[in-house]
DNA sequence: GGGTTTTTTGGTAGCGCTACCATTTTACAA
DNA sequence: TTGTAAAATGGTAGCGCTACCAAAAAACCC
């Protein structure tokens, strides 16, 4: 009876029952445990002959390591923590899915958290995947809680910012150049002779990235002593909806409009859909720009001109730093602007 | 000189350097960390007046849990991992999202993996992720290795299959009958008159979900004794351009069709474009329809007739279940059918 | 050959937490 | 009061793995 008790305590009430563990594997190959771990890490490290006895051990028994073991062991796992500020904006989605296919190849996997642009949740969130010693962690933007802040400096990993630039950088930062982006776009909107031009956005209270490019834009347009429009709704995210409804506010508002510069492609593409609908020439009766250089802008009637930004290769590339810096590898430097391309089309 | 080895040793080499225990929150409040744990994971099973005293020194040495040492305890973390073939393809993203929210409320991380439709990888990827011992797992489809099949029967946790419904789930199962949603649209076409009917696809060896739509699609159509043309590219993936390049295939292969049944939305959307383009009249010269209900279709003129599917919701449900079934609840039904809708609108 | 270095293997001692059971304290009925 | 049940707290013993150092074996040198 006691026998029993002792044999069902701490084994079998775990993950599938009869687990089998390194203990399981050493005792087959007829090798100390860690001599497995060491075969199984740094096969390098190892005999060939070991080597090879604990492999066909692992694949008779079909061991499957458990990381929580070696995480706690190693004060490290294989889990990266992407904090985004939402999921259901295409931009992050793009940067994620870089991030994770250039991860997963070198064997890290992605944890995925979301703040809903909330700087107090983002606080928590930080706190929780922390406390799986990830062995880094890639974030949204520059500006945190400055509780976040310090646990990220003290942290000792690699952290990688994605999304904007800056010199307030905790560790490394791959991103655009938010301000320059707008620029441009104010400056091929007044290349092309347009004066009266409105900047249109919708959630700018929570992405202020948006606000650094109409900001951008902005200066452009102070700068050529012309008048700049800015019409945006608050609390209400970017649709091809709202798009839409921004293009006929500002008709309604100002018909002497000439030109639209719009957050992103994806209120431009609405506002160009619904100019298509209305009978309204585009880029004659109003000229639309865009923002991100969504794929959707190549196909429509006109062609959306936008400032494009690579973001599946901003992930990728955050990735990789993040990587080079978990090899130890000498970082040529801590931060990449990733750069952005106007595209010149036909609705501008 | 030994006793700073043995300070050092342990300790130090850790997350931080100096990260506090659950060990230093029991001496601060004066109580064994039994208790600790228990004020923090069963605040109810602690009296009111520990729990405080616990609660302050919490605060107070701004004590964060060490995640994979209680996951190594319990045999159970916080994680869900959450395995889909691509996050380039809207669809996921969209799942994902009501998974991802729906989990953080209730403080599970989504651990995220792709397979990019490759079973093998898939396997790779499950003992991957079950090496982290979560709780339970969200996979996509019914289809996956056998050993996939066997590792998940056996392992005594939650596991949600979504996307298609079927009866040789794992375990719980949520998603919606392609079979169906192909007939759906393929009746619809024929009701509007139309006989000369192709359906197009992408990429559809791999996302054998796009097949059952056919097939769903072709079983009416023969019943109704009309042809069945099939247009597919089997390795490029849906894209707008893909939809586009499509309709000038099909147009030009067989000029005499009268409507086209597109795979997901994506082709659908590029396909209208470019008749835009190309001023071919839609539904007259050709009808166009779609599958998914991307809220693109609503904005394009025509606007898009799609069988429009809850993807978001899908997800919520997914996770929802796995939640009930972690909580103990008992659970009115393994399988949902989260359903789908046609959504009539102007270019058919 | 002995001595040195280098490589390979193993023993020990945790990582920080929670399950399990035992013990103590409190609540409450008789 | 006394006894019993219920609630609250603590002690012990791991979870399965790896860091650290020590020991053993192999390779190398003169």
């Amino acid at each position: 009876m006691d026998k029993q008790k002792a044999d069902t305590r701490g084994r079998r009430r775990h993950l599938g029952g009869d687990r089998v563990t390194l203990q399981d594997v050493a005792r087959e190959a007829g090798v100390a445990p860690i001599t497995v771990s060491r075969a199984l890490k740094h096969p390098e490290r190892v005999s060939s002959k070991l080597r090879e006895r604990i492999d066909r051990a692992v694949s008779l028994l079909g061991y499957v390591p458990n990381l929580i073991a070696g995480g706690l062991a190693s004060a490290e796992t294989r889990m990266i923590p992407v904090v985004v500020p939402s999921l259901s904006i295409l931009t992050f989605i793009e940067v994620i899915h870089g991030i994770q296919q250039t991860l997963e190849q070198s064997g890290y996997q992605v944890l995925l958290g979301s703040t809903d642009f909330d700087i107090d949740r983002e606080a928590a969130l930080v706190e929780t995947v922390l406390g799986y010693s990830p062995p880094g962690i890639i974030m949204t933007g520059l500006r945190h809680h400055e509780r976040t802040v310090n646990r990220l400096k003290r942290l000792g990993r690699p952290v990688v910012e994605i999304m904007e630039l800056g010199a307030s950088a905790i560790d490394m930062n791959v991103g655009v150049d938010n301000h320059a982006v707008g620029a441009c776009m104010a400056r091929h909107l007044l290349a092309q002779g347009y004066e009266r031009i409105a900047f249109l956005g919708a959630g700018m209270h929570r992405d202020y990235r948006a606000m650094q490019r109409f900001e951008g834009h902005r200066r452009v347009l102070e700068g050529a002593g012309a008048e700049c429009d800015l019409l945006f709704r608050r609390d209400e995210p970017s649709s091809y909806d709202m798009g839409r409804r921004l293009l006929l506010e500002a008709l309604k508002a100002r018909p002497d409009l000439q030109a639209l510069h719009f957050a992103n492609d994806n209120l431009a593409a609405g506002a160009l859909l619904e100019a298509n609908r209305q009978g309204i020439q585009v880029p004659k009766d109003i000229a639309i720009g865009g923002y991100l250089g969504l794929s959707l802008g190549e196909h429509l009637s006109p062609r959306l001109t936008t400032v494009s930004v690579p973001l599946f290769k901003m992930g990728v590339e955050a990735a990789k730093l993040l990587l080079a810096k978990l090899d130890g590898q000498p970082l040529p430097t801590a931060q990449v602007d990733i750069g952005y391309e106007l595209m010149v089309r036909e609705s501008t």
